[in-house]
RNA sequence: GGUCCGAUAGCUCAGUCGGUAGAGCAAAUGGCUUUUAACCAUUGGGUCCCAGGUUCGAGUCCUGGUCGGAUCACCA
């Protein structure tokens, strides 16, 4: 199959065409005629897509996701490409497929660039190519798909409602952070590629680490459980990849990062999906305020990039991103809740419920107490504070990061405070590590570690109050089967092989 | 898991007091053929989420369930 060109981008050419018409208003005959003859002098072009438009007449948009072009067809002035190799069909049967297209369609067309008598930048068809048939019925035009669980479980869906969908929108940047589905997804990617890039240019390498691990540890969660049959063994999905990261510290690797999957088994909500995803990076002879400093700069260069500003609206709130508060957990309940008669007992209990949805505007609240904090430092000051820090914007904790522990005999005493808690019910005390353990007994430079969550920090470059926006297929329950689909004959099949065997 | 809200044509949505199931878009047929979401005419299209109940009669009221959304708890 010969390549098409994509048809946001037919050609520079035709970009500076464009460019000199003014859009809504008919360009003078004689500007016309002119453009018209630099357009044609640019030969053939080829280009496919979907049909955006319902066929009606001569005109019909193509869409490539993105961007729509328009092409014109003219009743004996095509012919229709015949996918066997032979010569084309003649004009006339080209009119009949034509006219027999339907909106969603894939077609290809090759012709020649020209500008309509309304100023639009458009492809006259010499040759149809019939390339696929949309049986299912489009979304509507207007309203696309509004039903959230149709725009989950049927992304695909989705994305073609939101590439049909008829602009009566300004675009993009005047629109604000009203995204189409697609340019969430554009968005999310973006943001990802300016984190890869931002830490390779600062010298970290990307590493793999388990998905599948004997130990679920690292965080304290619920994990998910399953069995590897070779080595008859129980393996669980990785709640974080944190103790691997740190084994890298210790074999030498001084800047390590991973981006990917975690899995943990609790609740779904707007901000919970059961696997999402997280960079993890550490780099030794670093401290909290240092990883502190380097996490501020890492989101705000990424955020530039993805979106070209460092303000976003969320939600209706203004967010600044162009600076980072800093505040201990202590001095954030004064601040959010005075009257609080604040001890160790209840510190994080009144930040959880009186301080964080007050936490706008990016801040780091520092000083956590070493207790919930099974693998960071200490505090030289006092012992019972962890070198540890969350990052909370919207009221949303995006990061989590602190000073790493590495003397090992403090590490299992930790560890094994939390095999206390978790004796005494706590079933998501941290699971004891004996070889990370181990590890650190061969030396741990001194180092610093954050995880950042990507989901939350794309929801809210997106503007979107649900997590499940944001992730392409988010979980769900089931659906029941699709009755007279083809999916239900194929169930209804399996059910009989089992009845049979 | 608790609480609240929702589910009607392929899509977006109306549906009054319990009394024959509606519109726009999409689809089909014909017309038009340089148009900018919605041209003109005609036509087809429904398990009103499911199962019970009340009633002469249920899309509508009641009970239970399914799926989704919001929220609380847990968590990042």
């Amino acid at each position: 199959m010969k390549a098409y060109a994509p048809v946001a981008d037919v050609s520079e050419e035709m970009a500076a065409v464009r460019a000199t018409l003014e859009p809504g208003t008919r360009p003078p005959a004689e500007i016309k005629d002119k453009l018209n003859e630099t357009l044609k002098a640019l030969g053939l072009v080829r280009i496919a897509g979907r049909i955006a438009t319902p066929i009606r007449g001569n005109f019909v948009h193509l869409t490539d996701g993105r961007e729509k072009l328009q092409i014109y067809a003219k009743k004996g002035q095509f012919t229709l490409a015949r996918n066997d190799g032979e010569a084309d069909r003649e004009p006339d049967q080209a009119w009949e497929a034509w006219q027999i297209l339907d909106h969603g369609d894939l077609i290809g067309v090759e012709g020649y660039l020209f500008v309509t008598n309304t100023g639009e930048v458009s492809v006259h068809v010499e040759r149809l190519f019939f390339l696929s048939k949309a049986l299912s019925p489009m979304p509507d035009k207007m309203h696309g798909i509004e039903d959230a669980e149709i725009k989950q479980r049927q992304r695909y869906l989705d994305l073609i409602a939101s590439s049909l969908q008829v602009k009566s929108e300004p675009p993009a940047p005047e629109r604000g952070q009203n995204l189409t589905t697609r340019e969430v997804f554009e968005t999310r990617a973006k943001t990802i590629s300016s984190l890869r890039r931002f830490l390779e240019d600062d010298g970290y390498i990307e590493v793999e680490t388990p998905m599948l691990t004997p130990k679920a540890t690292g965080a304290a969660a619920k994990p998910f459980k399953t069995h590897h049959n070779a080595l008859d063994i129980d393996l669980y999905a990785r709640i974080a990849p944190e103790l691997y990261l740190k084994r890298l510290l210790v074999g030498g690797f001084e800047k390590v990062y991973e981006l990917n999957r975690n899995f943990r088994n609790e609740g779904i909500s707007h901000k919970h999906n059961p696997e999402f995803t997280m960079l993890e990076f550490y780099c030794a002879y670093m401290d909290v305020n240092g990883m502190m400093d380097f996490c501020e700069r890492l989101i705000q260069e990424s955020v530039r990039r993805a979106t070209g500003d460092l303000t976003v609206t969320y939600e209706g709130n203004e967010i600044d991103l162009s600076k980072f508060e800093r505040i201990t957990m202590r001095d954030a309940i004064a601040k959010y809740a005075p009257s609080f008669d604040v001890d160790d007992a209840n510190l994080v209990e009144a930040f959880d419920t009186h301080v964080e949805a007050n936490l706008i505007q990016p801040t780091f609240i520092i000083d956590y107490p070493k207790s919930i904090s099974p693998l960071s430092k200490a505090s030289p000051e006092n012992p019972e504070i962890a070198e540890r820090f969350e990052l909370f914007i919207n009221g949303m904790e995006v990061a989590n990061g602190f000073s790493e522990l590495n003397d090992p005999h403090e590490q299992l005493a930790r560890f094994k405070d939390q095999a206390e808690a978790r004796e005494r019910g706590d079933d998501e005390a941290m699971v004891l590590d004996e070889d990370y353990v181990r590890a650190l007994s061969y030396g741990m430079p001194p180092a610093a570690g954050i995880g950042i969550g990507i989901d939350r920090l794309v929801m809210l470059l997106t503007n979107k109050h649900s997590i499940r926006d944001v992730i392409l297929f988010p979980h769900m329950r089931p659906e029941r089967p699709l009755e007279g689909s083809e999916a239900s004959r194929a169930a209804d099949h399996s059910d009989q092989m089992k009845d049979e065997s």
